[in-house]
DNA sequence: CGAGAGCTTGAGGTTTATCAAGTAGAGTGG
DNA sequence: CCACTCTACTTGATAAACCTCAAGCTCTCG
């Protein structure tokens, strides 16, 4: 189960036995989290940094009015809050969807490592860097596409990162979402969500049933919302060679 | 011209001389860019991390279909592409709005400065971390906020970091954003941003005209899109005191 | 002074939200 | 193990938010 970060990391960096060694050291004791439970809260001064072993998880925001809106769905692998221990208090909050095995990092660990192993290092920052990519595509989801578009850009997303951890068997992984949570995720109504969904059934595109979502033909999910994963910044995997940006060719001026 | 970056630093951490002669080292070259022109464009490898000085520029995404996607506004003091070095190749573009005054800083600069100021690099985390934390309350304002209040809330933004900046006076700045820029910065049509800017005028909460945006009664407007500003992340402001968030008391589970 | 872009407003259409109600599943306590 | 409860899922009907098209005006820039 700890090999997932390191797996990871791997998609970016080769690394020696002596860094996932300093990886697996950091990592000595797991523990498990129920479904539907806060990691850390908004005005929490962060502590440890929590890195996501297995299950789902998710960042989250409340609004005075009750509504919720989620940023980010952390998956095996995915640290909730590396990059926020400068700041001294967090400003959103991260909590659970499915049952996880968390670790919790004291900060020290990270630091101690990142001034031993370069490699580690470079990779960790990797991370950081692409889960704000992944946050900057997030957005460009939700203020650009359409419902249907959205949410089929989220599976094809879901796809990719959860094969990076080998978490993906014949194009069908782990869904535990609720489609209120997905509403909560695009801001969109529950309604549309079901809708929306039925709508991708029907096409042929997916099924989702029991908690397992499978994506029925890849190419054509990728094709009907103009999926590009050069967000990603895969490099080691299948997916890493798409590098080509046909459409552009004009910014604004230059 | 130099200090907002020394400003702005200082809204979250004191520095001393030492520090701020080594950030002034960094800017050894002003550089003008007119307005409406790239500085780095989707594809690139990124050399250079640039600081824009004066002006405004922004990040944003093109769609195979056209749309472009805005995805932040970069104002006096704000890196552009501070953390973004170790990917191989950039996944948007940045763009001037108006006509800026642009540094570029070799990486090595980076690199050197933060070996030895650790009050610089702390510093200069920071930047990094609340960039990424704009970034999500822009996906909680385009994901779960109606039209009126996802302006609203754009225009209390800017008063904020432009008034840490020293770019404010009298609750007026420079805006240089044409309705079709706001319209892709939050995911509207151009004429549903007039409707909206219209309304707000009329409501007697802002003036906007030639190029300059005034907050006719701030807190009336903070108001209207309950807008906080704890992510921002501002200390040592006159809106850094505001730390309560009332209406936070059930997450899910716990 | 001319051209292009931005601004403004009207009319009509599409997408998405809200309300409502019934069914199905999952978890809980006896 | 079963009944109960709560949440999720599903579908229909209606309403609101927002988009598109279109036209005229204004501003800016060359």
């Amino acid at each position: 189960m700890q090999d997932v970060l390191i797996r990871k990391l791997e998609g970016f960096e080769s690394l020696s036995d002596q860094d996932r060694e300093a990886l697996q050291s950091l990592m000595p004791k797991v523990r498990k989290v129920p479904a539907r439970t806060d990691l850390i809260r908004e005005g929490d001064a962060p502590e440890y940094v929590h890195l996501v072993l297995d299950g789902y998880a998710c960042r989250y925001k409340m609004l005075p009015d009750g509504q919720r809106q989620i940023m980010a769905y952390l998956v095996p692998g995915d640290f909730c809050d590396l990059n926020v221990f400068i700041l001294d208090q967090m400003d959103h909050n991260i909590g659970t969807i499915s049952a996880c095995q968390v670790v919790d990092i004291p900060r020290h660990a990270i630091d101690d490592i990142t001034a031993r192993y370069p490699h580690v290092t470079r990779a960790l920052w990797w991370c950081a860097l692409v889960d704000e990519a992944v946050l900057r595509e997030w957005l460009v989801n939700i203020g650009g596409r359409p419902a249907d578009h959205r949410i089929a850009h989220l599976f094809c997303e879901l796809l990719l990162r959860l094969e990076a951890v080998g978490r993906v068997s014949g194009n069908s992984f782990d869904f535990p979402f609720t489609q209120p949570d997905i509403a909560d995720t695009m801001g969109l109504s529950n309604v549309h969500v079901n809708r929306t969904i039925r709508e991708l059934r029907a096409l042929g595109l997916i099924t989702l049933r029991q908690r397992t979502l499978t994506i029925l033909d890849v190419e054509r999910l990728k094709a009907y919302c103009n999926y590009n994963p050069n967000y990603l910044h895969l490099r080691n995997t299948r997916w890493g060679a798409r590098r080509i940006i046909p459409w552009l060719s004009s910014g604004h001026g230059g």
